[in-house]
DNA sequence: CGCTCGGTTGAAGGAGGTCAACTCCGGTGG
DNA sequence: CCACCGGAGTTGACCTCCTTCAACCGAGCG
């Protein structure tokens, strides 16, 4: 179970961005616990205090806002690298929730720990924003998409990009698959469909062999014709920090 | 034109937290420019890369993105105070635009400078931090909206939280107005609504008497009932770091 | 005076929501 | 071994919220 942060799976991936020893020995120290916790916890409730940070470390998870009769909006799916629990730290009172998809593991930090960060260890400071803004680009884009796309634009949106997440994460296999824990309600709670027509309009995608479902599994056998109907051509990222 | 960022009037609001004096020194240093631009001017382009960071010294603009066929979804509007180009600089290239909706004014920082800022200020790090965690809060609040609110509720929560954002700033008159200097289509590409779709919901409100507009200036006559329309009820925020 | 821009209103159509029923499947317990 | 159950996916019918198209009005302006 543990797994010293120098040795971390992840940081052996070319879409991280690689540390000085210096700051991987302070995130070493600065994490306070690696705990795993089954599919479908409860890893950040709405409106409460939260006094840690997270890094996903293994599984999905995902960002969520309820209204007060139930409704419910998924801002941003998680998934390992993912550093997530600044807006709720940094806002004394987390105005969303954190919900585990599949089993997870997290990497545990100190919220009160973050100010020693920014002091002693600048370039992990800069890495810190950088992934919160760059996970204020992904709300963007889903802000896009659920304002001005229609559904099977949205649908079509939403796949590529996950899929696209997962493959720079390592997670896809020979046959160009990627795992795909969710569900039609959390789809269509992410794309602001309801669940009904999120399963009529992913009937359709999937009979013109836009998208396949196996195993628990997502390919994309035509990634350039999805691409033209959700509009969504994208330049390749420069690595990204880990914490 | 020229005022040293120690008098900054903007420094002198309760909604804004202090810094050291020596803090307030380099942001003085690190200040390029001070760039003034008439209303609809785009300060940003979509797709261009930047090099600068900004703070809105005066005037309201706003952050937007358009597909190919020219529909536009805005993701947050600007007002004085707020810090953009982050996600723009962290990018490398902008995934998004940013267009004035009044004359502006703008403190122009270099991007390059901004390792400098973390590196000798590591208190001016954290809240550039804060100052990313806090816009990616707005969209998300625009997210739910957007996705789970009907056409009424979106108007009200938009109203709302410009009201609130205005009257932090002091720009609150003795009869509650604050100004709003953006058109029907603005609010319609805000909300994800159609232009007609969104003069018919403000008609309805107008009507109701939820919301007025006299003189280029907002006044909400029924707070309250706006609020529970909106199903918005929010802690009061501590106060934000400036740069 | 005519132009444009922003706001307003009506009518018609469509995308998507709601309600309801049904299937399929894996578990679970008799 | 089979009956029962609950969860997830699927499908049809109906309705409504919102979009689209179009026309009109008024203010500001060259």
């Amino acid at each position: 179970m543990f797994v010293p942060c120098a040795d971390c799976p992840m940081r052996q991936l070319p879409s991280f961005r690689s540390n000085e020893p210096q700051e991987i020995e302070f995130i070493q120290s600065f994490k306070q616990a690696h705990r795993a916790l089954p599919s479908g916890s409860t890893l950040v409730h709405e409106g409460h205090a939260v006094g840690e940070l997270f890094t996903l470390f293994s599984g999905w998870a995902f960002r969520y806002c309820t209204l007060s009769d139930g409704r419910r909006q998924i801002l941003n799916f998680l998934l390992p690298g993912d550093f997530f629990g600044l807006q709720e730290r940094l806002n004394e009172q987390s105005p969303h929730g954190v919900e585990a998809l599949t089993d997870v593991e997290l990497c545990v930090f100190p919220a009160a720990g973050l100010w020693d960060l920014f002091k002693n260890h600048p370039g992990l400071g800069y890495d810190v924003t950088w992934l919160a803004a760059h996970e204020e680009r992904i709300v963007d884009m889903n802000l896009v998409s659920v304002g001005r796309r229609s559904a099977a634009e949205r649908v079509a949106m939403l796949l590529i990009h996950l899929h696209k997440r997962a493959t720079l994460l390592g997670l896809v296999d020979e046959s160009g698959g990627v795992p795909f824990p969710m569900n039609q309600s959390h789809l269509a709670d992410a794309l602001g469909l309801s669940l009904v027509h999120t399963n009529k309009t992913m009937s359709r995608l999937r009979q013109l062999e836009l998208y396949a479902l196996r195993g628990g599994r997502l390919y994309l056998p035509q990634p350039h014709a999805l691409q033209q109907l959700a509009d969504y051509y994208e330049s390749p990222l420069p690595p990204r920090p880990l914490v």
